[in-house]
DNA sequence: GCCAACGTTGGC
DNA sequence: GCCAACGTTGGC
């Protein structure tokens, strides 16, 4: 199972409107970069929820419940979007300013590209991120 | 709101 | 097929 990092700016669909929808497209992906990485993804496979713009930090953790297929908002053809479900949010959101802190996960993708949008994660920065996020400050 | 870092476009 | 001009993204 792979981990990912997707990113939406909460303006306009936040970790909010994924819980209240339950289900999602996630569409508007218009980087080969990022699509690539979505094509990438099987079921199963876990992202984290970022929010960009305001915000700036890992708010919940979603799962791909189906692959890459046409986004449905792309008249081209050329781009493909998955679909996702929330499975929790994280008990303490973990900002981009904590990674970029961190040893561990300062040489993660999303901090070193900051325009790509859905990026890989390791399995050890995806356990090292639950940690951060479990801490009781 | 600004602007650096990218990605894309189009003239040549 | 190069690259200047332009548009966009997203951290700050």
């Amino acid at each position: 199972m792979a981990y990912w990092l997707m990113k939406s700016e909460p303006d306009e669909f936040g970790w909010e409107d994924l819980i209240a929808r339950q289900e999602a497209e996630w569409d508007g992906v218009r980087n080969h970069q990022a699509s690539n990485n979505l094509k990438q993804m099987v079921v199963g496979d876990q992202a984290f929820f970022y929010h960009s713009r305001q915000g700036l930090e890992i708010v919940g953790i979603m799962e791909i419940v189906e692959k890459a297929s046409p986004d449905t908002t792309d008249d081209s053809g050329k781009w493909v979007s998955v679909r996702v479900k929330p499975l929790r949010p994280l008990d303490n959101p973990v900002s981009l300013k904590k990674i970029k802190s961190d040893t561990l996960l300062n040489t993660m993708v999303v901090a070193r590209h900051s325009r790509l949008s859905v990026t890989p994660v390791t399995p050890d920065e995806w356990k090292r991120i639950l940690s951060l996020a479990s801490d009781q400050k």
